[in-house]
DNA sequence: CATGAATGAGCTTTCATTCAT
DNA sequence: GATGAATGAAAGCTCATTCAT
């Protein structure tokens, strides 16, 4: 398995630091390889194109985050709880990493819609963590019965992005972290039972 | 003032609708100057590079958002109300103009980081919108005195923008205007005062 | 007759200076039409291209130079004492024009070969102006009566030319007529009868 | 050192023979590519950029020019032979390479200032030498001791010059290198000491 | 005579990918 | 497995010239 040999990992480290420094369309192969310590050719050797680099790399993370988040809320018992959880790890995982919330936040977006399919597709995974603690919650009756969780999990995604995006435009300069909880405060009025 | 020319629009027109069916990075200036039913060099004596095509779409389009939903509002006495005005216009416009659904959900988003800054200082227009409604909110006591603005604008434009993806990704292919309602409940508990 | 009418001096004047002060390749027919107060269209009018403009400045400055040689030469006896005075005018002609100079010495050169062709069958008729000085000095016995003509010819003119276009390229920045009689006296020497 | 490397060496020739036989303007780096026997591409491997083949083109020529002049001189006395020996190589070299003529009398002349700046920067060099005849020849007290050496140097660089040019726009159909001894008899003239 | 909006051909350079070593 | 030299397709922009007004 090529993802366990260290080569691999070092390819996906060195994109997050290229694409972060130079951004997306001034990240050639042949500039992650030199950060990655690699010849250009051996980049193929474990990547099928450049686009692989990048899927790789975002779900990769990506699984990381939703990993983080399921320990984080495994212990709770209120869905509101879960997601105060939620929006806080998502905020903090960005919080700690400043070169892969410009990556996540900023550059992958300038992807083509192939890719962009392709990240939705990965993207599907962390959407149905959320959508499985609205179900919880309407379950419990904790939120409304008639919630709709497409349109719940919109707001939720969109905004904690959102506000992800708007603090990384703003050179990520004020306490991401800290704004969870009203965050969360807004969200989760609209979704509760009267 | 060339924005009045007819060629000018006629450019603007012609990129929406080959971006839209081509992708941002296949819409080459020969293939929008064909569209347009112009020659390539004409493109230049209007615009002052492809970027400046893209700025100006965008320019022009969101004026027409803000000028709509400010015309929508004018009548309506409730903030809540004139934020459902918002949302539904808002949608509204997106659903009459495939073409710019498209441009505007997906493809600008691939620019680079130069653009993007242009692109958001632009979007500065729509957000004081939704500020200033926020603002008035607060001020009538219909919204809670101490709503953090900034964090409840976030909410809203990136629960609207990423319903509004959503939608543009499935094809378009159900009704956005009538989520409209719904988006706004969600959206206008976490606001109220109690 | 077009080039009696006033706009056929104010375009070449104007080509005097644009392509001065812009150089050869930054100096479009429209910034020339600028400069000389016409519309582009106008250009056309008088110049069948913008080739034209440049061989009709230069047939029109050298025929100056031709004029003002012969005038100065006129009075002149012997073959050294009009070298000297062409010499003398040469360097003069290029000191009171400083547009001029950069034009002839640096910017023309800069033209393709066809252009520059055109430009050496102008020249003839200075080239000829040294040789029938060089024929007279043989004929009165004060130059060599084996002097290559030719050759002495390349000599004389390759010399002023160099002379004067490192002047130029020191940005003019030392008394050129001052250097004449020195000048002269090198270029004399090897014509000289023993 | 990519200048050692064959490829090198081959774009360069391929350069010398793509602008004597296109014209400057009529040679396209895809051209010269062909010619070499690369792909265009490959050109940027070994230069910057097109102006940067043709710099290093008269860099490399030149650069042969001196160290042929150089080794001709080195077993002469007297400067005004070494002069000999100067104008005899400049004339040799030129004939011998009717392609490389044509490249450095005219071809080379249409590049722009900024061009024609690095390459007098290379004939700071070639002119350093005829500087250095002319000091030898004034201590040894063969040449006046009030010479004007950067007036002689421009004389003997001038009429070389023009000699050759003279010669390339006359389809190189007479000897040059025969004229030589004439030329240098002109030039010595001047300088000698009475 | 004069205008100036419109035309459209033409070229340098980048960079993802390959493959001989 | 690893290398890195070589490939070659692809596109934004300029500007001399025209011609309807």
């Amino acid at each position: 398995m090529k993802k366990n040999k260290p080569k691999y990992r070092q390819i996906i480290d060195a994109a997050v630091i290229v694409i972060a420094e130079n951004g997306y369309h001034q990240s050639q192969v042949s500039k992650i390889a030199k950060q990655a310590g690699v010849a250009d050719g051996t980049i193929y050797l474990y990547f099928k194109n450049k686009e692989d680099i990048l899927i790789s790399l975002f779900e990769n993370k990506m699984g990381h985050f939703v990993e983080m988040i399921e320990e984080k809320i495994a212990g709770k018992v209120r869905a509101a709880e879960k997601l105060l959880m939620m929006v806080e790890t998502h905020f903090h995982i960005l919080s700690q990493d400043k070169h892969l919330a410009i990556v996540t936040q900023l550059e992958l977006r300038q992807s083509n819609i192939d890719l962009r399919q392709k990240i939705n597709a990965i993207l599907k995974g962390y959407l149905g963590l959320i959508d499985s603690i609205l179900l919880e919650g309407k379950k419990t009756g904790e939120f409304a019965s008639n919630l709709d969780v497409r349109l719940a999990r919109q707001m939720i995604f969109g905004t904690m992005d959102e506000t992800a995006t708007t603090w990384v435009m703003n050179d990520q300069k004020y306490d991401l972290t800290a704004l969870a909880p009203e965050v969360h405060r807004l969200l989760i009025s609209g979704c509760k039972s009267q």
